[in-house]
Order: structure tokens, then C-alpha cells, then sequence
DNA sequence: ATGCATGAGGT
DNA sequence: CCTCATGCATA
């Protein structure tokens, strides 16, 4: 019972690492984040023409929705629920299985909620002569800067337990950190590279990962098929590439090494777990999500609540999105420094 | 391959 | 409540 069949995500012990990253954060964070697709823009103080900014979001959204199916009001908090439609056919298939799921049975709603500041979201549908659609804002974004990011790195190291609580070079006082062997690029090589022989050896990202705990490496277990792919598709923030790339490596040898077993799967083995439901929001609700982050990546509270209740969606859900939604601006993945 | 979620560690 | 590393569930 309960969940002993795999491995939560307490694989590794958080505080046991070294003070990597001590002085060149900036530098790597730099050079990760060149060019990221989003439309920074500069709406920071609401009260100017942050709510203009809003207005303009949410005509966006209101436009994109009209434009789909005025009355396609989704049930954005519809969860799916699968409990044994699941083919155990896990990893390797990469077939693009065109899934034609009955989608959510959509109720109505979608009621206005126009309580906020007496600003904020309630001119959706009223401004949407806007039709500036085509190019997002490089007239308001202007500058992208000083506003409050920065906290961004400060503290840097938390959750990555698998520095080596010993094999780090102590380098001097200052921090020339150890690890600096690997630029963007050399992770990119080795992270094809990887992939490349990873295949070769018939082995899936699932495996991979698994696979991982019997290295008995201090502080590192197993790792879902989720990371193991994302560091082959440098979806992952430079730190975590960086922190994964020596037990990556020190798995490939191994597995290379010994080439022949890879076959202890021992997972799963249900019975009636809860199982954790993903909330889909609807495309509508997205587009409004986008929008509103482009002018504010991070709303307040407030803000968040707002937006929740107008996209009737639970607070918690669009402020994990945001959340999300940040995080995913700062993966890795080309950075334009080639 | 990815979307949404959880939790640890920090502010 | 945030950032980050990760993972389950799902497309």
C-alpha cells in the first residue's frame, strides 16, 4: 500500500551540496537566458498603463476567444481521471499517437467577475478594437529591465542535493566553482551524445532513470523518464543540466560497461492508488494566461485571484501556471550563444 | 514530449 | 509566495 512502488521526489536530500555557483550565477544565468521568446514587457506599476496593458491582454484574449467559438466556455477545472485505460507500455514510443479524445464536457459559465480594482479585467469584451495582434508589443515593451528580477539567482542552490559532498575542489575564497568544465555547448554535445548511446544501448529514458539509484552515488537516487528527457532536450535550467550531467555520464559508462543487464524494472504494481490529476485549462483561458504574463509574469496575489476568478479557474491553478510559466523561460535550450 | 503539480529551501 | 528540481499523467 501507499506509495513505496517507486520513488517520490525525495530521491535526493536537499542540503548537501557545495557552494557551486558562488560568484559566476550571473555569468551562467547570462548566458542561458539570451533570447528567450517571451515578450518581456515592461508592465510593471499597475496603475499607469499597466491597466491599458491589461485591457490590451485581455482584448487579445477576448478576440482569440470570440474569434474560436463565442460560447465555448470550457470547464477549465475539468481533471481527467484515468485509472486503468493505461497501456503499460511505457517509454519508447515516440509515435505521435493522435489522440482524439472526447474533449471536456463543457458546461457554461465563463461569468464576468468585474470586481477588481474597477480596472483590471472587466474591459474584455469593450476594448476589443484593438487588433493590434500582430506584433506583440515592441512598442510598450521598450525596455525589459530593472524592476525587480534579480532575486532570480540569489540563492541559487537549494533543492540539488548531488554535489558530492566531497569531491569538489575547494577552490580559494573567491569562487571559480569546479564544474565550470561544461559551456552551453559542451552540454548540448553530451547531451545528444548521450541520447545517441543511450539508444544504442536499448535502453529507455525511463530505465535511464531508474537505473540511477543503483550507481549509489551519495545523495542521487532514481529520476523520472520526464527528467531523463528533458536533459536530453536541454529542457532543464542550466544548473540542472550541469548538476545531472556527472551522474548522467557516470550511468553511461557503467551501462556501457557492463552492456548486458537493464532489464530491472521492478515498478508498477498498482492496486487503487489516488492518482494525481492533471488540471487541463482550456485553450481560451491559456490564451488569457499568455497574455496577462506578457504584461506581468508575476501578478500579485491579488492580481492572480482576479485573474482566476475571471478565467473562472482556482487561484491555486493559475498561480502554479505562473509559476510554471516563469520557470519554463528560464530552461536552457539553445541559448543563441553559438 | 510536455502540462500542471508538489515540496524543499529561501525571502 | 517565490524559485527550482522533479515527477505523474497525458497528449
Amino acid at each position: 500500500m501507499m506509495t513505496m512502488n517507486g520513488k517520490q521526489h525525495f530521491s535526493m536530500h536537499p542540503v548537501l551540496q557545495e557552494p557551486k555557483y558562488s560568484g559566476l550565477h550571473a555569468s551562467s544565468e547570462g548566458m542561458r537566458r539570451v533570447c528567450l521568446p517571451a515578450p518581456q514587457l515592461q508592465g510593471n506599476i499597475f496603475g499607469c498603463f499597466d491597466e491599458s496593458s491589461l485591457a490590451r491582454a485581455e482584448a487579445l484574449a477576448a478576440a482569440d476567444i470570440v474569434s474560436h467559438g463565442k460560447s465555448h466556455p470550457f470547464k477549465p477545472d475539468v481533471t481527467y481521471h484515468t485509472m486503468s485505460s493505461v497501456p503499460c507500455t511505457p517509454n519508447s514510443s515516440t509515435v505521435p499517437i493522435t489522440h482524439s479524445t472526447t474533449l471536456t464536457p463543457h458546461h457554461h459559465h465563463h461569468h464576468l467577475n468585474q470586481s477588481l480594482e474597477g480596472d483590471l479585467l472587466d474591459h474584455i469584451s469593450s476594448s476589443l478594437s484593438v487588433s493590434g495582434m500582430g506584433a506583440p508589443d515592441s512598442s510598450m515593451m521598450a525596455t525589459q529591465a530593472h524592476q525587480h528580477h534579480l532575486q532570480t539567482m540569489g540563492h541559487l542552490h537549494q533543492a540539488m542535493g548531488i554535489g558530492h559532498p566531497h569531491s569538489l575542489s575547494v577552490h580559494n575564497g573567491m569562487s571559480c566553482v569546479n564544474d565550470v568544465e561544461s559551456d552551453p555547448r559542451e552540454l548540448e554535445a553530451f547531451a545528444e551524445r548521450f541520447k545517441q548511446r543511450r539508444i544504442k544501448l536499448g535502453v529507455t529514458q525511463a530505465d535511464v532513470g531508474s537505473a540511477l539509484a543503483n550507481l549509489k552515488i551519495p545523495g542521487v537516487g532514481s529520476l523520472s523518464q520526464s527528467t531523463i528527457c528533458r536533459f536530453e532536450s536541454l529542457t532543464l535550467s542550466h544548473n540542472n543540466m550541469i548538476a545531472l550531467k556527472p551522474v548522467l555520464q557516470a550511468w553511461l559508462e557503467e551501462a556501457e560497461a557492463a552492456y548486458r543487464e537493464k532489464n530491472s524494472k521492478p515498478d508498477l504494481f498498482n492496486g487503487n492508488e489516488r492518482k494525481r490529476k492533471r488540471t487541463s485549462i482550456a485553450a481560451p483561458e491559456k490564451r488569457s494566461l499568455e497574455a496577462y504574463f506578457a504584461i506581468q509574469p508575476r501578478p500579485s496575489s491579488e492580481k492572480i485571484a482576479a485573474i482566476a476568478e475571471k478565467l473562472d479557474l482556482k487561484k491555486n491553478v493559475v498561480r502554479v501556471w505562473f509559476c510554471n510559466q516563469r520557470q519554463k523561460q528560464k530552461r536552457m535550450k539553445y541559448s543563441a550563444v553559438h
